[in-house]
DNA sequence: GAAATCTTATAATTTACTTCA
DNA sequence: ATTGAAGTAAATTATAAGATT
């Protein structure tokens, strides 16, 4: 959604993991915990309001042609030869290459189609790579990308998706530790307020029990100065007023107040 | 121990969107 | 202002592999 400028031919992207995940995340919500502010949506899902249409293919589908061109014309570059996955595997079960072998042959971009969607895994030295690289960018510039991609003996294109998928990961797993969060947060909130009805409902009774009897009216038809002890209602006019009890309205706000916030 | 089934991780695809020339 | 290419995020699908029965 945001162009971090990556892929601007005469920068040299150069972003740690924390540094672009808290950027990529900037028009949504803050990921660094102190600024974190709860009130902001989680954004679990439908952040654009987006409304999937799933027509393209019912059965397997249609799948663009790996042309390295990204999904954003994708109904353009659909493949002629495309065929329904399942069927495709039904028919060539048996056909079942290893990975060094998917390497091996699929040294081009395209052609994929032909191949139906057989899932390669990538080796542990090809994941530890690319964990690395990761690490310093999470975003790849063309240059980068084919640069990993010879070094993996991999397909640029794979070499992306893998990326798009790590950032979702990454964002995956951010998501479920800010709900965590937040729900330690509610947890604490809600301890909090029961203290305080106990506390509240304590300070009632105790109000009750000092008063004498003339003097137990309703709670809020009374006011009192401190100082000077005067009694006084509020029906009366409110600059005349020594002191009101009425308490300023305050919102217990646990991520303000380290005490009880988690 | 082998087969069937379930679960999980993740590669790959699709769609909708933004940015830029 | 419009258009198309190139890029991304998000949602989803499909599959490999491990866990369980």
């Amino acid at each position: 959604m945001v162009n971090h400028g990556v892929f601007d031919n005469n920068i040299i992207l150069d972003l740690t993991l924390s540094s672009s995940m808290l950027q990529h995340n900037t028009t949504k919500k803050p990921c660094n915990r102190p600024n974190f502010d709860p009130s902001l949506t989680l954004a679990l899902s439908g952040d654009h309001g987006i409304t999937k249409k799933k027509h393209a293919c019912d059965h397997g589908g249609l799948y663009g042609q790996d042309s390295g061109s990204g999904g954003g014309g994708g109904s353009s570059l659909i493949s002629v030869a495309s065929v329904c996955v399942k069927r495709e595997r039904e028919v060539k079960s048996e056909v079942i290459s290893t990975t060094s072998e998917v390497e091996e042959e699929e040294d081009e971009d395209d052609d994929n189609s032909v191949n139906g969607r057989k899932k390669l895994r990538l080796t542990k030295a090809q994941s530890a790579l690319l964990e690395e690289a990761f690490k310093h960018h999470s975003s790849l510039n063309p240059k980068q990308k084919q640069e990993l991609a010879r070094e993996l003996k991999l397909r640029p294109r794979q070499v992306e998706v893998w990326f798009q998928n790590r950032r979702a990961r990454t964002k995956l797993k951010q998501t479920e530790v800010d709900c965590e969060y937040l729900k330690k947060c509610c947890e604490t909130l809600k301890e909090e307020n029961t203290r305080l009805h106990k506390e509240l409902q304590e300070l009632k009774a105790l109000k009750q029990s000092t008063q004498p009897p003339y003097m137990q009216l309703p709670a809020a038809t009374l006011t009192m100065c401190p100082s000077c002890k005067r009694i006084g209602d509020t029906t009366s006019s409110a600059n005349t007023r020594p002191f009101s009890i009425t308490p300023k309205p305050h919102f217990f706000n646990p991520f303000n107040n380290p005490s009880a916030a988690c």
